[in-house]
DNA sequence: GAACTTATCGCAAGTCGCCGCAATAGTGGG
DNA sequence: CCCACTATTGCGGCGACTTGCGATAAGTTC
């Protein structure tokens, strides 16, 4: 089944708008910005409103197609739910962001959940501290 | 040294405003966002501008009065830097925010300093999750 | 304690993301 | 192919900051 299927299987419509953000995501390797999303497409189709990015992220989120996370900053970054997961250290000095391997992230998630019942989404959540750089 | 010398001593100046934001940061248990502050100090005193509270929250961060925190989504959360130290669990469904011991984040911080000579700051970080109502 | 330097303030304007609402347009059924 | 239903869109406007700027006032010097 393609993503149309799916999309209008779950109840939803496959419109011009979505088709676009969906694209635009797939050409960012890593994660991007909704506002940067929105440029692209309306550098193109300057008739498309941000908030439709910024609704269609949040749709394609629940329909399981992308997901977001919030790094030491008040912006949200989005990626395509199917790219290789990995957590994130963020750098509060100079904002460098590195990626690092999930499973250094695994035994506290397995702590979390047995000790709180808490299920962690690892690639969802961001470290903040000093990059080896900045902590001199 | 009290507060207002040490402020001066590293060049800055203790004003009114700022010392009405570090007030109100004392009279708040856990975290705060700027515009709670703001609200807080406006009751009394209108004439503070909101602007005038958020570049005192910046201030006080520099000076290491005070930090901030982004659970999960786009509100800053400031506290005292002298506050409790502990981590966060966010629920991505209920919005549900649980504070955990700090030491359960410590194996993590020692393996990423070690293996990525980073300083994580455990008490500024959040995991993010599904709470255990949530996760079923 | 007056002069002076400049950190800080209040205000107005701008940005980024979100939301309500009326108009529009995908979809499934007939 | 046409209709009804309602998910989605564009737009205007709000919330949470952020920034430029001229005025104000801490702190320092004489």
């Amino acid at each position: 089944m393609n993503i149309a299927d799916d999309i209008r299987a779950k109840g939803r419509r496959m419109t011009v708008q979505r088709r676009l953000v969906l694209d635009a995501l797939r050409r960012t390797r890593h994660h991007t910005t909704a506002e940067e999303i929105a440029r692209s497409i309306r550098a193109r189709y300057p008739q498309i409103d941000p908030s439709t990015v910024y609704r269609n992220l949040e749709a394609l989120e629940e329909l399981g197609y992308v997901t977001h996370t919030h790094l030491d900053d008040r912006i949200t970054r989005w990626r395509r739910a199917d790219a290789e997961q990995h957590g994130h250290l963020v750098c509060r000095r100079c904002g460098a962001e590195q990626e690092i391997p999930i499973d250094i992230l695994e035994p506290l998630a397995r702590r979390l959940r047995s000790e709180h019942g808490f299920r962690a989404d690892l690639a969802h959540s961001a470290v903040v501290g000093l990059c080896s750089k900045c902590a001199g």
